[in-house]
DNA sequence: ATTGAAACGGAGGGTTGCCTCCGCCACAGT
DNA sequence: ACTGTGGCGGAGGCAACCCTCCGTTTCAAT
């Protein structure tokens, strides 16, 4: 077992199928979960699922035997996207870094939706990506510390959940988001 | 049509029945719809809501045509109660005031789950709900900002939606919840 | 081109929830 | 106490969804 700095696409790429149709299948799946998931939450129906990717149920349940299995599927990519977009940001100031990297969650309405129940998952795979999330993140929140931009008196799972629980909410439009969440932000940068 | 300061009350109340066993179901499936929404959200199961309130499935029709109907006592209760609690503020100061009034949004757990839903509602009870939230918010939210205690380029809606959000998502604990809702409103202080 | 292995789709049986309808029961007014 | 009006509960028809199973089709290796 070799040290992955995000083990989460190991264990998802592995299941994509080797034959063309098949490959063809599993992607429209996964972008169809995607969509569905972000629509409805994570108790979105798979039958309408396997609809809108054109395809069968019988091909959603054997690429994916329960519906956890394609939830996570789909939020472990998520995931591991926003973890690398992390390796992007580093260049920049601590805090800008910081703040690029959570507003980058905005992005992500799968894991929008779902960040509040994976946080508190216990599965392999939510456990697995909790801790690249950290890996990810944690560093760039320790570095605003250390610059004396960011507050010392809060954890990076306070900064984290508070950014998931704006980024959740319905909001006029998304300037109005973006404006809440600079608010929140504010509230983090060290008292001056 | 007289103006009410919160006209919620008299819309839901209104509907109340007058004979002895219909009030005790019509209260016993208010709890439970309180109850049941709370855990699943606006989507809880009507039949679950029943068995809850140890009553056929029948009597919940006959007071709550609709999903909708039952949805909207329930919140549009909270939302009184939330309104009315705005008066046994006034005598603190502006901001603790107002942080103790939004405080509140805590302890209202349907409230919480569908408020980012209800903000974007249409019907007529989710219209007269925003009014009252906003007669009896706003006026704390602007007199913190006269004593120059709360920033002035935000709106309202801006903080409602933000505290909606933070208190509708799981924290580890009430100790955090309230740690990251006190980060985020000192982002809506005004800077010193 | 042939062919076997693998993937495909959807029929179908079971479950759950929605909502209506109606025979029975309890309350409140006399 | 009597009575009839209104409330009560839940059976039952319908729809959506879950998941399995299997006859048919497609791929790709020879």
């Amino acid at each position: 077992m070799t040290a992955q700095p995000f083990p989460v696409s190991e264990i998802v790429a592995s299941r994509r199928p080797h034959r063309k149709d098949a490959a063809r299948n599993y992607d429209a799946l996964l972008a169809a979960a995607r969509e569905a998931f972000a629509e409805h939450g994570s108790e979105a129906s798979l039958e309408d699922v396997a609809r809108r990717a054109g395809v069968g149920i019988g091909t959603l349940y054997r690429n994916f035997p329960t519906r956890r299995h394609l939830f996570e599927s789909v939020y472990a990519g998520e995931v591991n996207d926003l973890c690398r977009f992390a390796e992007e940001v580093t260049g920049q100031e601590p805090w800008e870094a910081l703040a690029s990297w959570l507003r980058r969650f905005v992005d992500y309405t799968v894991t929008k939706r779902a960040i509040r129940e994976a946080l508190d998952g216990e599965s392999e795979i939510f456990l697995a990506c909790r801790e690249s999330m950290y890996a990810a993140g944690a560093p760039l929140f320790e570095r605003a510390q250390g610059a004396g931009q960011a507050r010392r008196d809060i954890a990076f799972d306070d900064l984290l959940r508070m950014v998931a629980g704006i980024t959740a909410t319905n909001f006029l439009d998304d300037a109005q988001r973006d404006r809440v969440l600079s608010v929140a932000l504010d509230g983090v940068r060290a008292a001056r």
